[in-house]
DNA sequence: TCTGTCTACAGTGTCGTATT
DNA sequence: AATACGACACTGTAGACAGA
């Protein structure tokens, strides 16, 4: 066998293994020698597939579920697979237009954010994610607000990352809108590069420091940031946008019930999960699409799951991540084609604002 | 002689069906 | 519902053969 120290493969043991993980990742089913000398156009026969399998297994790349039972790719493999044996492909077109029509036909950013994990998760059956800063965290270049009648006020802000957020809050308190143009001016002279919530926290501080200097206009924009710009009782430094959860259901390897409830009770927490895909994530600005495969991750009770991910920047801002979460047998080419596809389509939306 | 590959065969686990 | 059974798929191993 060629598996030396280096475990280094030759080219027919590379070729073995990528036949079987693509086999698996087609039916997830453990593919046996039989099947995969069939499927060969050079007709080695099943006996000798098997020398080649069994020694792929020696160096930890599958793994056989039972005595009697074909291989299975290990996480070793995949990864094996994904550094190595994977052709990146070009996305399809009936991926691209599905994906172009669901991403461009909204305007406001949460509704952005929604129809894309919305679009990962119905284009790849898996789970679809976005994570970005939160409205809070955003720093202002620019504040906006408009009077839209009946106690309803309509907030502009332009993020510093030139990122437009519009959001409609309810007030119970009177503003005309001189008021409110008063308030944002102040708002923008004084605090333009910081963030909503350090606005907030500062100008409290200074009220309570000194009431004499309780101004009228800080007072204003401390009501507004309490009706709903700031989430006051969120731990979290982030929105986290999440579809698909169900499309796990119908996967084989999910099929058990204990598996599914280790996922759910991951989920059930929003702040548990931030805090989980933040700790596999760590994407930074200009790194590209990130993979991370089963038993990488630190977390247990992900470990059955694959992570692929990208980091959202726009003129070198972080803005999030978005990704895919899916069980480790995973269309890894594919998946990896349209997060970077949608990498690049969320920075031409900011470009055209 | 050594290495790689082949065929043949026995052993094992799974799955569907019949029986109790 | 539990058990028994047969068909099937897959494995590992022994021994034969060909080529370097």
């Amino acid at each position: 066998m060629s598996l030396g120290k280096n475990q280094e493969l030759n080219e027919r043991e590379r070729e073995i293994l990528k036949a079987i993980i693509k086999s698996y990742i087609a039916s997830g089913k453990p593919v046996g020698s039989r099947v995969l000398s069939k499927k060969r156009k050079d007709s080695l026969s099943p006996a000798t597939i098997r020398n080649i399998m069994a020694d792929l297994e020696e160096a930890g790349y599958l793994v056989q579920p039972h005595t009697s039972a074909g291989r299975v790719p290990t996480d070793k493999g995949y990864r094996f697979y994904v550094d190595n044996l994977l052709q990146t492909t070009k996305l399809n077109k009936s991926d691209q237009e599905f994906i172009d029509q669901s991403i461009f036909q909204t305007d406001s950013h949460d509704s952005v954010m929604e129809r894309i994990s919305q679009t990962i998760s119905q284009v790849t059956d898996n789970i679809g994610f976005v994570i970005s800063p939160s409205l809070g965290n955003n720093l202002l270049r620019h504040i906006e607000f408009v009077h839209l009648g009946e106690r309803m006020i309509l907030v502009i802000i332009v993020s510093k990352s030139g990122l437009v957020q519009n959001r409609i809050i309810r007030v119970e308190e009177h503003f005309t809108q001189r008021d409110l143009d008063e308030t944002a001016r102040y708002v923008n002279q004084n605090f333009s590069g910081c963030s909503l919530r350090f606005i907030r926290n500062d100008v409290l501080r200074k009220m309570g420091e000194e009431k004499a200097l309780y101004d009228r206009l800080l007072k204003n924009f401390i009501l507004l940031c309490s009706r709903g710009l700031i989430d006051e009782v969120s731990e979290l430094d982030v929105d986290i946008y999440l579809d698909g959860a169900s499309n796990l259901i119908t996967k084989p390897e999910f099929t058990t019930s204990m598996r599914m409830r280790s996922l759910f009770k991951t989920f059930e927490k929003k702040s548990k999960l931030v805090k989980i895909l933040n700790e596999c994530l760590h994407d930074k600005p200009g790194e590209g699409v990130r993979i991370i495969i089963g038993s990488e991750n630190s977390i247990p009770g992900m470990r059955d799951y694959s992570l692929i991910s990208s980091p959202l920047t726009h003129q070198d801002h972080n803005l999030g991540s978005v990704g895919i979460l899916g069980p480790t047998r995973m269309e890894y080419a594919r998946a990896i084609t349209i997060v970077d596809y949608i990498t690049k389509l969320y920075g031409q939306i900011l470009n055209a604002n």
